[in-house]
DNA sequence: GCAACCGTTCGGCGCCGGCCGAAGCGTGCA
DNA sequence: TGCACGCTTCGGCCGGCGCCGAACGGTTGC
């Protein structure tokens, strides 16, 4: 009973200081920072970076792992990105209005493709869920599923291991609700996959250090051969 | 950037307190509470409650309704409910282990059949999907959505209101992770639809105030008919 | 071996947030 | 009209938490 609400309110405080926060959102991109890194990006002492990293290692949010003198650190396992997506998806609402200047270029490569921890986000992400609910591969209409013709797909058109896939205790597939685009795209292993595939054909790469990806001129190509994309 | 990690600290730390996490828990059986009903669940004086309940309700979780001298409480709207059952769904790994001797009466009725917000859930509404499952009305396979024939099936055999169902804007259908059954069962419009109904025919009945319900002889009779449960 | 660098530990500071009890306000009932 | 009751406001107390800088240890590279 009150044991219950203890452990809730223990997780949730994980995430409610400002500071904490701005390292999980970091973190999201699904690489794994330095201490060093995070306490720059968060704005505070080294010192001040080294609480904070133990308290989220020691609720489960993230795991460490040194490497000589540096000590890198990263979500724990998707569960904690979930976390985290979850409690994003509940604030969208509120913060709708427009940003600064000098992030609108930036943020309109952010907006354009990016990812989401393991998978695809952004106007991209969202294409990918809606040519694949076009062409039956996906049910949108009441809940978030792939359906039959969707599971044959992944391992023979997208080309993905079938044992692979079966093995995760994941769910396959689950819907993300992207920030910036206001509606779901494929996350979950089949989403954690398909993007790694993407990437390994270099079909999507990386801009830079940040999230932000892009499609190249192959990618441009098979997105389309693959899904009608574009 | 900065401003986006504040705003999830701010509502992380709604839930950050164990006072305010034991009140929206106990919200979560979806209905309205006084503020001295909180106070005393939670432990806490009643001017303590009352500072509670401001933020709670500043910060969009909880809504309030006036009668007379008594200030009746609820959850803002299901995607609150959503929010606190998305961060309970996190812990359940970890707090496993079995309950004290006292609970183990009322955890049993509650183990068997409760609501969740506005869907059932235990082992009665885990049934539920499983039935609907079993009948190729849900797919679970690879994500959690009706399938056609599950569409078909609420307006037909469950009686429910096409229209009705049309118009929320709301998810249809969503899996929510059943905390004792620790497998998913029907949420969304059409698990709190398919509940309200099962109530309206008492098929299914409140135990007392809290939030366990049992299975009238109506409802094993019409359970059987229309799912093959049981 | 020494220097540069990353991360940690420790002490100390300041603030915020949770808690209570007493007093006050409004509603409802007799 | 009065009293009982539910809730709120206010002042004050306390503990915890976030922050820093200084000192320290371990690793890398010169």
């Amino acid at each position: 009973m009150s044991t219950d609400a203890a452990d809730l309110a223990r997780l949730a405080s994980l995430l409610a200081d400002e500071t904490r926060a701005a390292m999980c959102l970091a973190l999201l991109d699904g690489r794994a920072w330095t201490a060093g890194e995070l306490a720059a990006h968060a704005g505070v002492a080294r010192s001040t970076a080294t609480e904070h990293l133990h308290r989220l290692i020691g609720g489960g949010l993230l795991a460490e792992e040194r490497q000589g003198r540096h000590r890198y650190v990263r979500l724990a396992d998707p569960a904690a990105a979930q976390l985290i997506e979850d409690l994003s998806a509940h604030l969208t609402p509120a913060v709708a209005p427009a940003r600064g200047l000098r992030q609108a270029a930036s943020s309109a490569a952010m907006k354009r493709a990016r990812t989401c921890y393991d998978h695809l986000a952004g106007e991209l992400g969202v294409a990918v869920a809606d040519a694949m609910t076009a062409k039956g591969l996906l049910d949108q209409r009441a809940g978030f599923a792939l359906t039959d013709d969707g599971l044959a797909w992944l391992t023979t058109d997208a080309g993905l291991d079938p044992a692979d896939l079966r093995r995760s205790r994941r769910p396959l597939a689950r819907g993300c609700l992207d920030w910036t685009e206001r509606r779901p795209h494929l996350a979950g292993v089949a989403g954690a996959r398909l993007c790694e595939r993407f990437m390994a054909q270099r079909w999507v790469v990386r801009i830079g250090t940040g999230r932000a990806v892009k499609v190249t001129p192959a990618g441009r190509e098979g997105l389309r051969a693959l899904l009608g994309i574009d």
